[in-house]
RNA sequence: GCCGACGUAGCUCAGUGGUAGAGCACUUCCUUGGUAAGGAAGAGGUCACGGGUUCAAGUCCCGUCGUUGGCUCCA
């Protein structure tokens, strides 16, 4: 056998047998970075990228070769998953006939979806047992085994033991590239990869448990989810325990009630909060702060009422994507007239902008209002201040030629950067939102319109050097965004911000301007 | 909306079938020149709401409302 040639990140090259697994490599360097490894990253020649591996699987070729740990994300990654596996094998023991979906490591931590035999509940109550039933079977050191197997083998396997999720997730897989992984008594249809041994998880602590559906889709069977997390060194498990402590301390809700900033009232209404007077003098500085900003950027204030006629909905396309699940209309008492609770301002903006004939010269035009909103959130949604059924936006909808757009959207991504941080939010990602390109369908507006958009928002972050993450099928229906997400104190993401093209309104509301060349045209 | 949990004094919570409790806050009085001060007394609760089981329900069961962890949704 020829012997390997390993490129290290270091840039320098080893030779190993063929065969050499990525723990053979760690020893070979020493028994510290040995014990540490818990998967590689491996780039081979046949290779169209990097790929993460078992460290324990043979490496039959040069490679290029990362070996990964807790201090890789990607290594806790892996941590995280075979600890998902952990979790599974001793829900397994402890409620024999639970049927499996998925368990993926997460952001902190990991979770797994499954369906527990008729009768069995599990929640909070069950944690302590299925905690240390984990860890008894971690200290069994058992190692996590990788298996290719035949589908029709694994269909078999799968369906004797009657989990019609695991064969559900058979079908979309490809005979030759399925693999089983095996720790202890457990063994689970599974992409890999995984740590070496299960002697690794340390510390294993269940955080919560919540109803998921079946692939995220609310039409199927909802199973039961339970959040892990879990930890090499019990220690970390502690620190990890005392910063959420901390975090919970510094929740809005808790805050808000402790120096009286907001309320809620059952008779006002779920979801409709209450300023209290400490809590109204600081939205006023803060709105007042917002308000010279705008100014400096060039915006002019307006303001539309709380109420508009479901007419005006109907022509924005509103409407019709969102009247039967809103707040529905109010009738006047002898006109059999309709309106609608606000629930955007935009069209509002889209006729103040028609009130009078509009020139080239005149764009762009920048509309800001505090816009009080009213939408029916989804009882189950809502949250704190973050997520309402009343809420007041600082809302601006700017009208401009179609060689104004990426201009204008730099400079609405200034201001928000501006604010963001004049107000200490220091970590935020941007999300560029775009169609599903699954599902055109969902979408209105012309093609080339859409295609344009984004190109320019994702030229435009580029440009502005964003922290940006693409999220296909985020966009709104009628075009795509630029979302704000950050982070609460538990770490939970939010859109805060968002800048968003719509080419679609002002073609619905027939906005025109006088161009250069005396022809009426659309901003 | 869905699954799970929770709902007791203004706040944080204890109380799992037998006369509603604690700490903080509040009221009155006393003590005390110093940033969560001490002492005494006091007030404050249809135990979310509505049914049911029981001799007896804060406690067990059902429903409703609300909150909450997620899921789905998010103009």
């Amino acid at each position: 056998m020829n012997p390997i040639q390993i490129t290290l990140p270091d840039g320098s090259v080893r030779e190993y047998p063929q065969g050499s697994t990525g723990l053979d490599i760690a020893q070979s360097i020493s028994d510290g970075l040995m014990r540490n490894t818990l998967s590689i990253k491996i780039k081979t020649q046949t290779m169209a990228a990097a790929e993460v591996w078992d460290a324990t699987r043979p490496i039959a070729e040069d490679a290029q070769l990362q070996l990964l740990t807790w201090n890789d994300p990607e290594g806790k990654a892996t941590f995280w998953h075979s600890s998902a596996h952990l979790l599974a094998e001793a829900i397994e023991s402890l409620y024999p006939g639970t049927k499996f979906g998925i368990g993926p490591a997460i952001e902190q931590g990991f979770y797994y979806d499954i369906e527990p035999p008729a009768g069995v509940v599990l929640s909070q109550e069950n944690f302590g047992e299925i905690e240390q039933k984990m860890t008894d079977l971690a200290r069994q050191k058992s190692d996590f085994v990788r298996q290719e197997v035949a589908k029709e083998e694994a269909i078999r396997y799968f369906t004797q033991k009657g989990d019609e999720y695991k064969l559900e997730l058979l079908e979309g897989l490809q005979d030759g590239q399925i693999t089983f992984y095996q720790q202890g008594n457990f063994t689970d249809l599974c992409r890999g990869p995984h740590i070496p041994n299960t002697d690794k998880i340390k510390a294993i602590k269940l955080l919560n448990v919540a109803g998921a559906y079946w692939r995220g889709d609310e039409k199927r069977k909802q199973l039961t989810r339970l959040y892990a997390i879990a930890f090499p060194q019990a220690k970390e498990l502690k620190a990890f325990l005392e910063m959420r402590a901390e975090a919970e301390k510094r929740d809005h809700r808790k805050l808000g009630k402790e120096l009286e900033l907001f309320t809620f009232s059952d008779k006002v209404g779920k979801g409709l909060p209450l300023w209290l007077p400490k809590g109204a003098i600081l939205r006023e500085r803060l709105e007042n702060f917002l308000k010279k900003a705008q100014v400096r950027a060039g915006y002019e204030p307006v303001i539309s009422p709380h109420i508009g006629s479901k007419e005006l909905y109907v022509t924005s396309g509103h409407y019709a994507k969102y009247g039967q699940d809103s707040f529905q209309p109010i009738h006047t008492p002898d006109d059999e007239e309709e309106y609608l609770l606000k629930p955007m301002n935009c069209p509002h903006h889209c006729e103040i902008y028609k009130s009078r004939p509009r020139s080239y010269r005149d764009l762009p035009m920048r509309y800001a209002e505090f816009g009080t909103v009213y939408r029916y959130e989804q009882s189950g949604e809502l949250h704190g201040l973050t997520r309402v059924r009343g809420f007041t936006q600082d809302d601006a909808h700017i009208f401009c030629r179609p060689d104004q757009v990426k201009t204008e959207f730099a400079r609405v991504i200034d201001l928000v950067q501006y604010v963001f941080t004049a107000l200490g939010f220091a970590e935020y990602t941007a999300q560029v939102s775009l169609r599903d390109p699954d599902n055109p369908a969902k979408y209105i507006g012309l093609e080339e319109d859409w295609a344009r958009a984004e190109r320019e928002i994702q030229e435009v972050a580029q440009e502005k050097g964003l922290n940006t993450v693409v999220a296909y099928g985020e966009a709104a229906f009628y075009g795509p965004k630029l979302d704000f997400m950050v982070k609460d104190a538990i770490g939970r993401k939010w859109q805060l911000g968002t800048i968003q093209v719509d080419y679609n309104l002002p073609h619905r509301f027939e906005l025109e301007y006088v161009g250069a060349d005396n022809q009426n045209t659309g901003p």
